[in-house]
DNA sequence: GGGCGGTTGGTGACATGTCAACAACGGGTA
DNA sequence: TACCCGTTGTTGACATGTCACCAACCGCCC
């Protein structure tokens, strides 16, 4: 290997600060969400990502492929969040390996009643400390990553 | 509670960009180096705070400060990576009770052979693709949520 | 129809993280 | 000195995530 291009100042403080802030900020929200709908950021994240399909429900592949979720992990998370009544799995019509994940009344109660809370406390600790451009900044950034990391080379 | 503010457009896009820029940069540079290194971004995280102090040594209850990890996650991870002779613990002068974590001559040279790939990952999936306004709106936002996050009401 | 390669979801073994409890110790105080 | 209270690091039980593997299934081709 040649010789490295180290970061220069302003580029490993902003990467050390993504780093701190990325975990600060998860210990922070994982904590709120805990305190105030006794879910843990999977749970949230499952229950998030069914409520918005439209009959509530989805196949383990595509969930767990929008999550970025192994279908081992996603499904091992499923036999627990089944367990405690908040998602429910069905056949699949037209696909007999196919399991088709339902969100459950309460899995529904649960994301209802704990998404004013975790919008409150996303925006306390993080969204309401940055200017419209800081927000903008974020958004244009973050974008450029996803695609690099999602388009093949 | 009164009717939750939910976040507009723009602040949902910045927010759902931000973690999912996380997700998947965390997937491919604990990828990366995976197979550049063979070390784990926990074991990362841990040689390269001990190799960036003076005698190469800290307290664990220090260690586990600048981590942001529970004393309890680092002891267990400490214990393996001893086995794996990355690090090494010696009895404190002073304190019966500290235990003082060592960087190995082994864990120096993972550290310094490791570096050079990991930095290429973080500029290649991250820093390179930024402008340098970007990194100087990163570093600004990120250190105010830090200290948000960090200074006692 | 029958075979074949790829897909799907689940499972067990294992790696890792969390949590509560603990023994041992330090340092102040009377 | 003897005591008390907080700190330190470890441990075991348990929760969670990873990995390799598998049976059942799909769609396709012959």
């Amino acid at each position: 290997m040649t010789e490295p291009r180290w970061l220069d100042d302003k580029q490993a403080r902003a990467w050390r600060g993504y780093r701190r802030m990325r975990a600060l900020l998860d210990l922070q929200i994982t904590r709120d969400l805990a305190n105030d709908s006794g879910l843990s950021d999977a749970d949230y994240d499952v229950l998030s990502n069914l409520s918005e399909t439209s009959p509530h429900r989805l196949r383990l592949t595509e969930l767990a492929g929008t999550m970025l979720w192994s279908k081992s992990r996603l499904s091992h998370h499923l036999t627990r969040m089944q367990q405690r009544g908040l998602v429910d799995r069905e056949e699949c019509a037209g696909d007999a390996r196919g399991s088709i994940i339902v969100l459950t009344e309460a899995g529904l109660r649960a994301i209802e009643e704990a998404a004013p809370h975790h919008v409150a406390s996303v925006r306390r600790h993080m969204i309401d400390l940055l200017t419209d451009d800081e927000i903008a900044a974020l958004d244009a950034l973050s974008h450029r990553v996803i695609t690099r990391l999602t388009t093949p080379t």
